[in-house]
DNA sequence: TCGATCCTGTAG
DNA sequence: CTACAGGATCGA
């Protein structure tokens, strides 16, 4: 599920569900999850209380104390949700925490592709040092875009999908964001116009702020969003079907082992 | 920079 | 049955 904008939506809801709630205990049905640490790594977790809830890229940090953080990547099918019960959780929850108050934070991820770690501080520093720059904050200019282009010879796709280069964008909102901005995704990145930079830059806060709306809304008015008009899913998925701009049939390539989708006639490369 | 790998579920 | 999945890492 989660890029940039679902895993902000999920961080928004546990702020609202479980700020300042206290761990009871840890409960850990897959160990795996924890890698490359053990089962009883969050033994340190109980009578924490969870004083925050943040983002960075596509980490999720629980606060639980001084020094004391619970890092969360979702990968491709986690998520972390309270429950009023711990009998209510599914048979996909890998890793659960009942709360002081009988609630239950509940770690759900059926590929199990996801990862939790207890943290400290210098870890979480250190992270975040090599992480890029976050799209929605006010530091990301058209300026400091340029500059992480400039010189790279790889196409443009797998560049904005790099974590170490830009935070929190994967695989279908590049393909968006570049379909916004009428770029190729074969485009070496380094060869991009300052005016398409421009373009790419806007078009990615663009579809990443309406992702974090329609996704924040989906949890609070499910089904509610139905603009898929103007700002849904333009070209994602929709192989063979009509460019939303000028009709011609959506392509499908593989890139780094991922599907890319754009318009052979808006997005050329040049 | 490609392919394999970690996993399970679902669509064709 | 195979292909594919909104992620990231590792080694060739």
């Amino acid at each position: 599920m989660p890029e940039l904008p679902e895993v902000e939506a999920v961080v928004r809801r546990l702020q609202e569900a479980c700020r300042g709630a206290e761990i009871h205990s840890a409960h850990v049905e897959r160990p795996g999850t924890l890698a490359p640490h053990g089962p009883e790594s969050l033994d340190r977790l109980a009578g924490a209380r969870i004083s925050g809830v943040r983002r960075r890229a596509k980490y999720i940090f629980l606060e639980c104390g001084p020094g004391l953080c619970l890092q969360v990547h979702l990968r491709m099918t986690g998520n972390l949700y309270v429950l009023p019960d711990y009998r209510f959780r599914p048979h996909t929850a890998r890793v659960w925490f009942r709360l002081g108050d009988g609630r239950v934070l509940v770690f759900d991820d059926s590929r199990a592709l996801g990862r939790m770690q207890l943290v400290s501080d210098a870890e979480v520093l250190a992270l975040e040092a090599s992480l890029g720059p976050e799209p929605l904050e006010a530091g990301f200019s058209p300026a400091v875009l340029r500059e992480i282009l400039r010189g790279v010879k790889a196409p443009v796709k797998p560049v904005l999908m790099d974590q170490k280069r830009i935070a929190g964008i994967g695989n279908i909102y590049s393909s968006e964001a570049l379909w916004h901005a009428r770029v190729h995704p074969q485009q070496a990145a380094g060869t991009i116009s300052p005016r398409k930079v421009g373009l790419l830059h806007q078009a990615i806060r663009d579809v990443l702020q309406h992702g974090v709306v329609s996704a924040y809304a989906e949890y609070t008015q499910p089904g509610t969003v139905a603009d898929s008009e103007s700002f849904g899913v333009a070209v994602y998925g929709r192989q063979g079907e009509p460019c939303l701009k000028c009709r011609r049939s959506i392509e499908r390539i593989v890139q780094g082992g991922r599907s890319s989708f754009f318009c052979p006639a808006c997005q050329r490369e040049k």
